[in-house]
DNA sequence: AACAACCTCAACCGCATCAGA
DNA sequence: GTCTGATGCGGTTGAGGTTGT
């Protein structure tokens, strides 16, 4: 690990902890440039930075509309649910959370819903259905999930059949927060769904 | 007050995939 | 069809903060 770390140093890129003045100057450069093309916003922000990191700071901390902190319980119910559902998508359940960013979803199910759940599969020492944490990725992941879908919906056999576009179904870019409380009622309706708050 | 153990989360890395030449 | 740079994703690390002793 320490090796790798200081390979990388020896490329003099500046890593670790952004201050404010970089991130004022990384938004202002997105601004007028667009969030695209990441290695030419690093340069011309002048942010001794490769476009990567660029990416992540914008994407997880910069970009308009985040939601920082206090995960609700509607949230972290909906959370759960997905993830049951997606396995480690972590990126498609943010697209689930209006606000939410796929490591901050990571970095809370890591922390506080993974032991949870080693707790309730300690009691119950069930049956686990989780998706390959070994990645297949973008179009792959899509496809998994439509599969998913279909295994989740085929269980009576018939359902199979039924065309669901679960993509527009989930979609709950538009919608206010509140709306998940109506969301997480729906997927009450699977009853394979851990009960999460009892 | 001092120290250790634990926790959180920002950031990095490697790799898969996309997109354009 | 192939190559290459850009982008996106999930896994992992480690600094800093918090809690316990």
């Amino acid at each position: 690990m320490a090796s790798k770390r200081t390979e990388s140093m020896k490329k003099e890129i500046n890593r670790g902890a952004w201050t404010a003045e970089e991130d004022q100057k990384l938004a202002e450069v997105i601004e007028s440039h667009g969030a695209k093309r990441w290695k030419t916003i690093a340069i011309k922000a002048g942010l001794n930075r490769c476009g990567k990191s660029c990416r992540l700071r914008w994407m997880n901390y910069l970009r308009p509309n985040i939601k920082r902190g206090n995960i609700t319980d509607q949230e972290e119910d909906l959370i759960f649910r997905l993830h049951k559902l997606l396995g480690n998508r972590w990126s498609l359940i943010a697209g689930r959370l209006p606000g939410r960013t796929d490591n901050e979803i990571k970095n809370y199910w890591n922390s506080h819903l993974s032991k949870k759940i080693n707790q309730m599969e300690k009691q119950n020492e069930g049956s686990r259905g989780e998706l390959g944490s070994k990645t297949k990725r973008r179009r792959v992941v899509e496809k998994a999930n439509e599969d998913v879908i279909g295994e989740e919906t085929s269980n009576g056999g018939e359902d199979s059949k039924i065309n669901f576009d679960h993509d527009d179904f989930f979609d709950f870019s538009n919608e206010s927060p509140f709306t998940l409380g109506w969301v997480s009622q729906f997927l009450d309706l699977d009853n394979n769904l851990y009960e999460f708050s009892s």
